[in-house]
DNA sequence: TTGACTTCCGAAACCGATTTTGTAAACTAA
DNA sequence: TTAGTTTACAAAATCGGTTTCGGAAGTCAA
């Protein structure tokens, strides 16, 4: 009745019914070459059993694993990272509906990433793969190009015409951020980044440069850095603009962690967030909802976004030329309580800081 | 020189060195009765050509998958669990390193979570399951003994003696939360609770009320409410207990999501957390150590957790009794600045929230 | 009645590995 | 020298599905 190991096959079913297994996976696959009546037959017989085919063995011969992959970096001992978490959490989302499984996988350096998907392609366990954070030239879309392996990124690259990604319009929310800041009355606006290597990094990056070419304020290199994208780094980034002889009065993060980070510190040191000064994030992440001030961020919805990012990687694999699915989503303004008119001259902040160090 | 579908079978291996595909199997799996030289040739070639067996065909034969699932229920439209991430996070990198993967599935309710288990079963997916935040009868442990299909809990249910789990002893860390509460002058002290039906709420509850007791202080059930595990359900259920004619000047909360809601709650009336009000976490998650002021928790390492536990569940796949593989670990106080004696009496907190409604 | 078409399904090949079985050649012992 | 063992590998079976091929039975037109 079950087979040697415990599970029903289609051999089990066969016989249950008295048919050859051919019929069987026919009938399972929606073949029109099948009399009605075997067909019930066999379905109640597979209803009676229990039967599942196995996806081991079809995917032998179809070639095909029903498996998404995915390949998070991972950096020393920190923490998950929360953007990527709840990105990976949309995408089981939506392939628990779309009946495929996400494979999720660890590396921890570029060429143990690159190993590690060289590996699941030759060992046959997923069909495609996501990639997140892209870089401006990214090593992995080379590869997974050469192997002509299906993928969709998220986020673009230097030239991104040759392949399937979705991303947001970070330079045009960049613009708008440093816009809104202006409007609220700052002049002095520092950045905080992420590594430059990181094509987000450098879009977000460029878009607070022309915000500030748009309003007619000169760029001012100190008032750039470049952080690791963690809470340590939002805290490290913050310490230096706010050692500047004249500390902006508004802090633009490239992402949440980065300006939970900096609104740490910024509190240590004495200051109102949102007062004194100004600090908005990016990525809109729940956790922002509960910090103290609740977080002014743009939320990009990282839930959604790996749901329509499993949708498209879907569709490259069956076919669907890449090129043609490339998706430029806007990010919103959310506002919170981190931002607000200065309530002190970039002067006034150092003055104060000074007491406090 | 590679097979129909582009990536290289063994057979074209062993055409290259011109002998059985049996021998090279048998040189890949480490059988002793090939000669050496036979050997050095087969491995020139694997190398060569960059052939990997395919684990369908060999998860086919072997009836093994190398794989293990996870399944995470997720509710509505909310967030991802920030413990869960930083669980599947530890687990991904432990299994790094013992050549297996990870299968992370999502599922909206009780039924479908079993549906899921039983699907990834019947087409063998999956070799194992980590099952998390156990109920205290838990419908999944039912299933999977009833299947003989191994798995390793994260956490125990009420009667734990026959399965193999890892979990922190929950009562006795809740006893030392109340012991250490009472220490620094606390005497109404309210608990945070989540669903009744989590093995580990209950344990975590009991640890409350004995903790009271052991300190000679009555139970009052208006002190207890039970809430969803999230920031909003924090706020809920601070905002139920201040509500209390005579509020706690301290709050045990269950997890620390519970926990950063309250916070913030307690802030929005006005109070200090950590003098007014003392708050006291339980996850030790990363986050907890950026919101304001940085929130005192009980650490368990999810991270780690993960780790153990998916150790654990080799060695339950590799045939050891699952019942000799249970771990009780021990949770420790991280002391930061949410916690402290209180500043109020309760008849003064009641007072100071009179004016801030 | 016969040849041409359908309809429906059994039989067998196939996917790519592992494992069992069998055997030629070399080696040992008597 | 001969029988018995090893050694080292080829050949074939197997895992559980999907897909191709082909043929029996029934239908239809001439």
């Amino acid at each position: 009745m079950a087979g040697s190991r415990g599970s029903v096959t289609i051999e089990d079913v066969a016989r249950h019914v008295g048919v050859a297994k051919g019929t069987v996976s026919r009938v399972l696959n929606n073949y029109t070459d099948i009399s009605a009546g075997t067909r019930e037959r066999i379905l109640a017989a597979v209803k009676e059993l229990g039967y599942y085919p196995s996806s081991t063995a079809r995917s032998l011969k179809r070639g095909r694993q029903d498996t998404l992959g995915i390949v998070v970096p991972v950096g020393g001992g920190r923490g998950a990272d929360p953007f990527l978490s709840e990105f990976i959490d949309g995408i089981a989302r939506a392939l628990d509906e779309l009946d495929r499984d996400l494979l999720v996988t660890t590396a921890n350096s570029a060429q143990h990433v690159l190993e590690t998907h060289e590996r699941l392609i030759a060992r046959r366990k997923v069909d495609g793969f996501i990639l997140t954070r892209t870089e401006v030239n990214d090593p992995r879309i080379d590869f997974l190009q050469l192997r002509r392996f299906p993928f969709v990124a998220h986020g673009r690259t230097s030239d991104p015409r040759s392949f399937a990604w979705l991303d947001v319009d970070n330079e045009a929310t960049f613009i708008n951020g440093v816009e809104h800041l202006v409007g609220l009355g700052h002049q002095r606006i520092g950045f905080i980044g992420g590594p430059g290597d990181l094509n987000f990094a450098c879009q977000r990056r460029d878009g607070y440069r022309n915000g500030l070419q748009n309003a007619g304020i000169i760029l001012e290199p100190s008032l750039e850095v470049e952080q690791a994208l963690t809470e340590e780094g939002g805290v490290e980034g913050a310490r230096q603009l706010l050692a500047l002889e004249t500390p902006p009065t508004a802090l633009l993060c490239v992402t949440d962690a980065l300006a939970i980070g900096a609104m740490r510190l910024c509190r240590d040191r004495g200051l109102r967030v949102g007062e004194d000064v100004t600090i908005i994030g990016y990525d809109g992440l729940p956790v922002g909802a509960y910090v103290e001030p609740p977080l002014t961020t743009f939320s990009q919805s990282a839930q959604s976004a790996g749901g329509k990012i499993a949708r498209m990687l879907i569709d490259v694999i069956e076919g669907t030329d890449p090129a043609t699915r490339q998706e430029l989503a806007q990010a919103d303004l959310v506002r919170r309580s981190s931002d607000g008119p200065p309530a002190k001259t970039p002067q006034e902040l150092a003055k104060a800081l000074r007491k406090t160090v």
